[in-house]
DNA sequence: GCAAGCCTGACC
DNA sequence: GGTCAGGCTTGC
């Protein structure tokens, strides 16, 4: 499932693939996987140059510029669940749930966008429109300040986890890094983030930047369908410690992983190493 | 039937 | 405003 280190890693691949080159041609194979219309989907990109590829959060936000006097416009990626943006030469067989074919230059080579369960999207934007987009994520997860990540936990009730996962306080952090994090920092997944100690947040804080740049050092996780721009796979899996490992023994203390579900998604953690809290938030009903 | 990110909308 | 349920989608 792309997450920060995933996106991460698609956006560096489009860097060393894709900048300085023209999008010559836009073929929409799947208009539901672009927002807006396919015809001014593709008017807006052809004939443009990809002139930097910026991130926040999850979402990729390709700039491209030209022709003489348009103003820039943005190509916002976002991979949702099962999405994938590769380079492939154009005369490539065409992989099922192929969406989106960008030529590039000479029409040799073509981005390709490919989505099984269709929750990512293309769209192509103005410069303001991208800039209200980004505007509502909270700050970037690895880019967050310590006192940026205390405040947005201030007072705050709900689960720990789903303040981790909430976009719109921290954008980045996805199912696996969220368990991740909280088992790094042995903070039960239901916690109450105004309920925390200082202390406790900062060793929270510590902990999703450490695994989230761990994770882009091993060019993310792949669980099921992630690939990179080349469509390699990454290399976290191994270092799971908790996600998708319920009834698996602990790597610290043995003790087997268990699985429950936080609003309407399954978490992962050690019941010894991440001891409930004594007043937790009460589930609904 | 489950998994997931993200959006919408209901509820307090 | 915060919080959470529901729905989308399809391969396993």
């Amino acid at each position: 499932m792309p997450e920060l280190p995933e996106v991460e890693t698609v956006r560096r691949g489009l860097e060393a693939r894709a900048l300085g080159r023209m999008i010559a041609s836009v073929e929409v194979r799947h208009p539901g996987a672009i927002t807006g219309a396919p015809e001014d989907f593709r008017r807006s990109l052809r004939g443009r140059r990809i002139e930097k590829v910026d991130r926040k959060g999850k979402a990729i936000a390709v700039e491209l510029t030209g022709p003489a006097r348009l103003p820039a416009r943005y190509l916002l990626i976002r991979l949702g669940m099962t999405g994938q943006v590769t380079v492939n030469p154009s005369d490539a067989p065409i992989e099922l749930h192929t969406h989106v074919r960008l030529r590039l230059d000479d029409g040799k080579e073509e981005l390709r966008f490919r989505d099984p369960r269709r929750f990512g999207r293309m769209r192509s934007c103005t410069c303001e429109e991208k800039d209200a987009i980004f505007r509502k994520l909270g700050p970037d997860a690895r880019q967050v300040t310590k006192a940026e990540f205390l405040a947005a936990a201030r007072g705050r009730k709900g689960a720990i986890k789903s303040w981790l996962m909430n976009q719109s306080l921290l954008a980045g952090l996805g199912n696996i890094y969220a368990d991740e994090a909280l088992y790094a920092a042995r903070i039960h997944p239901l916690a109450q983030p105004g309920r925390i100690s200082e202390v406790g947040l900062q060793v929270l804080y510590k902990a999703v930047r450490k695994v989230l740049d761990q994770a882009v050092n091993l060019q993310g996780t792949s669980f099921r369908d992630y690939i990179d721009i080349e469509g390699r796979q990454g290399n976290f899996a191994s270092r799971l410690r908790v996600y998708q490992r319920d009834g698996e023994p602990c790597r610290r203390c043995k003790t087997k992983i268990r699985r429950l579900v936080i609003a309407g998604r399954s978490s992962h953690f050690c019941p010894h190493c991440q001891p409930r809290p004594r007043r937790v938030a009460r589930m609904r009903g």
